[in-house]
DNA sequence: CGTTCATATGAACGATTGCTCATATGTTCA
DNA sequence: TGAACATATGAGCAATCGTTCATATGAACG
């Protein structure tokens, strides 16, 4: 298979296209966004901060599987943790979150 | 682990939760993103329709490789193809695709 | 201190993913 | 029809992922 020619058209997309290092960082983000737990997870802080042991309960799972979703989020910044005393409280870390899973959701819905 | 008290918080969460089935359309939609290959085919459909192996060679990618993730990204609505004689255009389904990655993009930028 | 509750984390295991290779389908043209 | 080109697809395999289980850390309180 032989391609034909498209070399005019290739250059001009070249020059449009992030880096690698960017382009590899937009993908590991929405890695995250790619699993229901997560999802779920970000819906319950949708609205106030949770504790951990709460969002277990929310989604009838065990902690240990919560504690590590959690950390997959905080390490993409998309959840901010605060202690007080025993207890964790989880929250969105900012709005990006929303919009994202907004504009996917009018996607699925159209 | 016996865990807190947290009755009246769940109950709330658990009215503005969407769907199961909409929860994982929506972690399905999000894991196509979760590629760099795709998120590079996304960015190459930016500005116009590419052929397959267009999108091969910019991407220095074997044409099956690049056929199997034009599927996946087909499925999910997020491309769509037009045929004309031997050659497949494929050009971005609609703006959807442009503001989740703008958005992925902010996040990572911010 | 030691106990209890809340959370975090490492190892392990099944499931999913993205590529390769071989091959099939579909189109054009001689 | 048959050859050449463009694309699609199925099987197979290494790598990654999400959970579980066991255990560790950390804080409050007697």
């Amino acid at each position: 298979m032989r391609e034909h020619d498209h070399s005019g058209l290739l250059e001009h997309v070249r020059e449009e296209m992030p880096s690698d290092e960017k382009l590899q960082e937009l993908g590991d983000l929405f890695k995250v966004f790619g699993d229901i737990t997560r999802i779920r997870i970000m819906y319950a802080l949708h609205e106030d901060e949770m504790c951990v042991c709460a969002i277990a309960e929310l989604l009838g799972m065990t902690q240990s599987a919560i504690s590590h979703q959690l950390k997959t989020l905080k390490d993409a910044d998309l959840v901010a943790a605060r202690r007080e005393g025993k207890t964790v409280y989880y929250s969105l870390s900012d709005d990006h979150v929303r919009s994202i899973i907004a504009q996917g959701y009018e996607h699925i819905t159209e």
